[in-house]
RNA sequence: GGGCUCGUAGCUCAGGGGUAGAGCACACGCUUGAUAAGCGUGGGGUCGGAGGUUCGAAACCUCCCGGGCCCA
């Protein structure tokens, strides 16, 4: 006779294979649908606002696994804490203006860019920024992520501008802003600025040629052997034009610096490279004494004499000279080089570049007024010829910078530019400041935020060029003096609100400027230019907490929280914290998290030329966006973020695990009422205690990991617990009970409310992570009187006092130990091919004199847990000598022998008291009690 | 080249001055009631390398190698 029907065995609708990909879409329909954003929001109400504000991602191309992967971080926090306790807000936001779109506008318009209008090239940069913004929502929005996708920041919405032009006018209005030069890419044929992306590098042959620079300060007075001697310093450059730009010479701190006669006369250069000038300067062979030598430093402060124009150069230290090449002593030009023109600020330099836009030499420049700098090479190489200057020179070929439209060579050149200070105001001092009192994850970041910060120059705020907000600024046309005043920023930020910053390229200054305006510096201009340069677009994002969280009345400011990945200390988190302790005396967040870049199985990052990227969407639309969800929260994220095909393969069967288990206990629900046949506490089965004693340590566990924000020790806590605890564990040992006790019998409704308990605990643990599947499976789950219609809107499982029992967890725990031993000695005794199936076993045991007392309490308890047919306790004596025993646990022998008895058809358990019913001969009498 | 940072089993991660851990993967078994499932047992690591401090180092220090981000 066949008893399975007579069973209650696991009976569900809950797909074992999960589909997600086509499945997710479905799940997503319905969310939007039921507003399910909004539905939180709704359930949070009057809750503590917790504000994570986003960091706008560019509004460019597809998303990548790194946006991917900080938008689902993002997602897991916002969500975690709203279940937490927490009213948590997300509204997302994109970055709109900037380079890169106004050059793949610029890409789609060919020749017709030329045509075109400045206001009308804005409006395509426009569209085509919002043609991204709607791509990456619904991109983003796949991924599970919820927030206001219908009404996100742009910061090109005329509102969000407005506020960016006042910000700039505060600054301005302040003080901090001022107008200097810095030296920027110049393409002297195209006329323009070029921005650091504009800039393609290829061979390009100059001269190279060292130079002799006479000392004018005493240095015998540091160096008492070269009292008399004619000393000079020799640099070397492969740029001879900048030549009479000159302000200074850069030593090495440390480097080693010899003095060296040759034919009556004293050079200066790097000990290391002596032997290889002596070459360069054709001097082979010459005889030469090394009089002095000594380290950079003592050059410091000393002064030379330009071997062209009267003028005198300085000495200075800089970090960055090098042993490569060249003398040791490097030419500095302070209007023609970024490092000359950093370390020229820091010794006080002026930023000199007589060079006008055409290229060419102003009339500053006494012998080569009106040349053009790249003809003057020769020029200057035989004027430093004539006055004996010139100790060197063979053209080389190097790497040089080209103009990416034109293709020519371009210079340096030292331009105006607006300029944010850092030590007017005491921005930097108060800056740092703002990083030591904010929180910082992992705490590291505080540390590389600051060394930024504290080494950085002023930020240059201006660019030349069109797709972004103006610098609003005007100048006079009688005393040419730029002004801003009060009255006329807050008419120009009516009008951005109104038209937005368009207005700025469509408008003469006349018309911008509130009616009947005379110059305020000299009181009597009353006809105006409008500044050309717009606002770099750090500065644009920089704005956000003053254009999003000040402006939106339910948002707040300073956030609680920015996340970004980690090369956002130089980014979006460095301006937004200038910009915001500039205008308002502190940072805009007040815990910043980040997070590391994707790379990958080898740890190496991904590019394109290398072939080793992967997009989202393959592993979506293979394996659904739950399993990126699952990726994001088992990686440590504060590191490297590796993915491969191995590491997804083990994600998606850790899925199936956690999926499978689920779906085993809404099998064995499926004729389970929560509201009428549940089980108190009390009334459980003392393993049901155990394991929802178990079930608190791991809340409290989770619940830990949630509030550090590390994901994947939530994941691993839940996960093990899964595998562990539950499937090898505590279900395969229930199996019994489930199947073959009366359905409604108190030992089946103890398991089944254990399981509910679990399982909803688990479900709502793991709804950050798993949003979709949480979901899935509480649909599943049986209903109860006030059941929420999404497990979104639940709020975390708190540990409840009630099901906590240390005594009874360390009991069982002693209870699994000495399975596991025995396990041990049955897998020996399947080997002996003595049983196959545990339950074909007979065990006894031996047990060292702590355990006695426990064991024998619980022999029954024992015998289920090891899932045998028998377990008797025995003296060693009574076991066979060639018994198993335990390494773990002293004492404790172990005999496997085949179970007494018959095997039961129904509950395949031996027993001798099989047929005790003649209607039913193969079944045990406790089968025969639970069948009627 | 500089600043910050990471390197524990094939993979993902714990641990943290006192006998190297987990899960997965792998191997070998079991399994008529979770079966494109479930269970058991087992093998596997000079904790990136080399020095040093210490009675004792995977852990603390120094250097080196390799990776990442940001600068130059």
């Amino acid at each position: 006779m066949d008893y399975k029907e007579s069973l209650n065995l696991p009976k569900t609708d809950f797909p074992m294979k999960a589909n997600l990909a086509a499945r997710e879409p479905v799940m997503l329909a319905k969310w939007e649908e039921m507003k399910i954003y909004h539905q939180i929001r709704a359930v949070s109400k009057g809750r503590e606002v917790y504000i994570l504000h986003d960091g706008p991602p560019y509004a460019n191309g597809n998303i990548h696994l790194g946006t991917a992967l900080n938008k689902i971080i993002k997602d897991m926090v916002i969500k975690a804490k709203n279940m937490s306790g927490y009213d948590s807000i997300y509204v997302p936001g994109w970055d709109c203006h900037g380079l890169p779109i106004e050059h793949q506008v610029d890409k789609e318009l060919g020749d017709k860019k030329y045509e075109i209008s400045q206001a009308d090239k804005r409006r395509f940069c426009r569209a085509y920024a919002e043609r991204f913004v709607d791509l990456q929502r619904d991109q983003f929005k796949r991924l599970g992520v919820f927030g206001e996708w219908e009404n996100p920041y742009l910061t090109m919405t005329y509102d969000y501008e407005a506020v960016t032009v006042a910000e700039f006018g505060k600054l301005f209005l302040n003080g901090d802003v001022y107008k200097g030069k810095k030296p920027v890419y110049w393409c002297a044929t195209c006329k323009t600025a070029l921005a650091e992306a504009e800039v393609e590098y290829g061979d390009h042959t100059t001269p190279s040629i060292y130079v002799k620079f006479a000392m004018i300060s005493d240095i015998a007075a540091v160096r008492p052997k070269l009292a008399g001697e004619k000393v000079s310093v020799v640099i070397w450059t492969t740029t001879p034009w900048t030549i009479p730009a000159n302000l200074a010479i850069a030593f090495h701190e440390e480097f080693l610096y010899v003095a060296v006669k040759v034919e009556g006369e004293v050079l200066i250069l790097a000990k290391d490279l002596l032997d290889y000038c002596l070459d360069a300067f054709g001097w082979q062979g010459k005889p030469y004494e090394i009089l002095d030598e000594f380290p950079g430093a003592v050059m410091e402060g000393m002064k030379t004499r330009h071997p062209l124009i009267d003028r005198e150069s300085v000495l200075i230290l800089a970090p960055f000279v090098t042993l490569e090449a060249g003398t040791g002593c490097v030419h500095i030009a302070p209007g023609h080089g970024q490092e000359d023109y950093e370390i020229g600020m820091k010794y006080g330099l002026d930023n000199y570049a007589p060079v006008d836009e055409d290229g060419c030499f102003t009339k500053d420049v006494d012998d080569f007024a009106g040349l053009f700098v790249f003809d003057a090479n020769d020029p200057v190489n035989n004027k430093l010829k004539e006055v004996g200057a010139l100790l060197g020179l063979v053209n080389i070929k190097h790497s040089y910078p080209h103009c990416w439209r034109c293709k020519k060579p371009i210079i340096f050149r030292s331009t105006e530019q607006w300029f944010i200070s850092m030590e007017k105001n005491s921005l930097r001092k108060k800056a740092l400041e703002a990083i030591s009192q904010g929180e910082w994850i992992p705490a590291w970041g505080k540390d590389r935020i600051y060394g930024m910060v504290e080494n950085r120059p002023d930020w240059c705020i201006s660019r030349q060029r069109l797709w972004g907000v103006p610098i609003t600024m005007f100048y006079c046309n009688d005393c040419q003096h730029e002004f801003l005043t009060k009255e006329i920023l807050d008419h120009i930020v009516a009008l951005v609100r109104e038209h937005g910053a368009d207005i700025w390229f469509e408008r003469e200054a006349k018309d911008l400027l509130p009616p009947g305006t005379v110059c305020p510096v000299c009181k009597k201009g009353h006809e105006f230019k409008k500044e050309t340069n717009i606002l770099d677009v750090w500065f644009d994002s920089g704005v956000s907490h003053a254009a999003v969280l000040e402006t939106r009345p339910y948002l707040h400011s300073p956030a609680d929280m920015y996340l970004e990945g980690s090369d956002q200390h130089r980014g979006w988190f460095h301006s937004s914290l200038l910009e915001c302790v500039g205008t308002r005396g502190r940072a805009p967040y007040k815990t910043v998290l980040t997070h590391g870049f994707v790379v990958d199985g080898e740890g190496k990052k991904m590019s394109k030329s290398v072939g080793n990227v992967i997009e989202p969407e393959e592993i979506i639309s293979e394996y659904g966006a739950e399993i990126l969800r699952l990726w994001v929260a088992a990686e440590d994220y504060t590191d490297d973020i590796r993915i491969s095909k191995e590491i997804l393969t083990r994600l998606v069967e850790a899925y199936r695990r956690i999926r499978n288990t689920s779906r085993y206990i809404l099998g064995n629900l499926s004729d389970f009422n929560p509201d009428e046949d549940r089980i108190a506490y009390e009334d459980m089965e003392e393993m049901d205690r155990w394991v929802l004693n178990r079930l608190q340590e791991i809340i409290r566990r989770v619940r830990e990991a949630y509030d550090k924000y590390q994901f994947h020790m939530v994941y691993y806590t839940l996960y093990n617990f899964c595998t562990v605890d539950l499937s090898a564990l505590y279900l395969d040992v229930l199996k019994d009970r489930l199947y073959t006790s009366k359905a409604a019998s108190r030992q089946r409704r103890s398991a089944q409310t254990a399981m509910a308990i679990i399982l909803e605990t688990m479900m709502r643990l793991l709804t950050p992570i798993l949003t979709f599947t949480a979901e899935e499976v509480w649909n599943a789950m049986p209903a109860y009187a006030g059941k929420p219609a999404s497990i979104h809107l639940t709020q975390f499982p708190e540990v409840n006092p009630a099901y906590e029992d240390e005594a009874l967890g360390e009991k069982w725990r002693s209870l699994i130990d000495v399975k596991g031993e025995i396990s041990r000695a049955i897998e020996t005794a399947r080997k002996n091919k003595v049983i196959g199936h545990s339950l074909d076993a007979a065990v006894a045991i031996a047990l060292p004199e702590k355990l006695k007392k426990l064991v024998a309490g619980h022999r029954e308890d024992l015998r289920t847990l090891q899932i045998v047919s028998q377990l008797d306790v025995v003296d060693k004596g009574a076991l066979a000598a060639d018994s198993y025993e335990s390494k773990e646990i002293e004492g404790l022998y172990v005999g496997v022998a085949k179970a007494r008895g018959q095997k039961c058809n129904r509950c395949w358990i031996y027993s001798e008291d099989l047929g005790k019913d003649p209607e039913h001969p193969t079944i045990c009498g406790r089968c025969l009690t639970n069948l009627k």
